[in-house]
DNA sequence: TAACCACGGGTCATATACTGACTACAAGTC
DNA sequence: GACTTGTAGTCAGTATATGACCCGTGGTTA
């Protein structure tokens, strides 16, 4: 049936609708103060409706939460091109960009995956929710770290901790990703963000050689 | 409630979903070789739901073709504008220029009133239908001749039935927006259709003095 | 001419989606 | 420790959508 084709659809289109509505609503008020009745007014449903797509609202986090994670994954991974030939160090310039390119082009869920991981999240979701998050988190990193790997074998970058070489890398970015936000910083800084992306990937790397 | 709004709206997006789905097959088919399957399928709805919305095959035309009416009346009222002080040929002027925005802001209407009075229209529908659709096309003649009944009492046009010098220029008009949807007519006339479209209504004004 | 049949307008019992008043309970307040 | 408040989650009721079906009509064949 032509029907079921637009049945499904809309359905989706209703559960992205709700999602939004709670990314506002946790953004604006934090998980612990947001209501599951203030996301159904904004989501312009009823209570009961959330309940149908969602079965509680932590897991209306988690989905957000793994979403955003999984839409990073995807960035990251055609970034790195696992079946094509590439050295560490075009590998790493990739990602970087891939990064730099989720947070342009998806900054709601970028905002939301800053947002979340700090304070008490630990506490805020169950183990479960937590260990999923945990090891989204983990893929992405890793293909950092798969890259630098690459690049030890190789011979072109010095011998060290690989994880911690990829944290380093990714808090980098994220600091400069942070100053992209602030205008005022960035004029105190007085270079251009994207020059200064580019810049902090390639102080990375040759620091890595 | 916050969601009836959303719910009214939704309604009415399908509503025109279905008058949009009939509007194209009925073009394509012609009324009698169309069928409410066919108008169902097109919508992405069943044939139940088109009946939810319109109480039959001929109510889908009747509706388009009021709706379409309607439209154009609301272009030629404001084009009028009966509560503003304005001689008999601005307002002639005005209602032609109304409806050539009414021709290209709404081409399907436009195509499918133009479409629809031809042919056995008379047999199609019930003689209410009819009559309602005879009422809303005389109701827009109507600003018309109101214009030129107004030019006559100034003094500014000569003695005539403003009925059929307003069949007139409405026919004239017609006859150059139909030029517009033919390329090759248009290039053999040699001059861009605004101009031609001013010169024909410029015509009959000076026609009418 | 009569028997048949295919088509398509229109119906309605059923299925799906949505609602919001309600319950239960946790966290504060006196 | 009783009492209030606020909110996560439930469910009986309602609204909306579906498509198998009914039935008349107009065309076809014997």
């Amino acid at each position: 049936m032509t029907t079921r084709a637009r049945r499904e659809r809309e359905k989706e289109e209703r559960r992205q609708t709700i999602l939004r509505a709670a990314r506002e609503v946790f953004l604006e008020e934090g998980f612990h103060r947001a209501t599951v009745d203030s996301i159904a007014e904004r989501a312009e449903v009823s209570k009961g409706t959330v309940y149908l797509y969602f079965e509680s609202k932590e897991s209306l986090l988690a989905h957000l939460l793994l979403e955003g994670l999984a839409a990073l994954l995807g960035y990251l991974e055609e970034a790195y091109a696992p079946d094509r030939t590439l050295d560490a160090e075009e590998r790493l310039r990739r990602l970087g960009w891939a990064y730099l390119q989720f947070f342009q082009r998806e900054p709601h869920y970028f905002r939301f995956l800053m947002a979340v991981d700090r304070g008490r999240f630990r506490e805020t979701v169950s183990p479960q929710t937590y260990r999923q998050v945990l090891e989204a988190s983990l893929e992405g990193l890793n293909w950092v770290v798969r890259a630098i790997e690459q690049g030890i074998e190789e011979g072109s970058f010095h011998c060290c901790d690989a994880r911690q070489a990829a944290a380093t890398l990714w808090a980098t970015l994220n600091g400069v990703l942070e100053l992209m936000a602030h205008p005022l910083r960035q004029e105190m800084v007085g270079v251009t963000p994207d020059v200064l992306y580019r810049t902090a990937i390639e102080t990375v790397i040759r620091g890595l050689r």
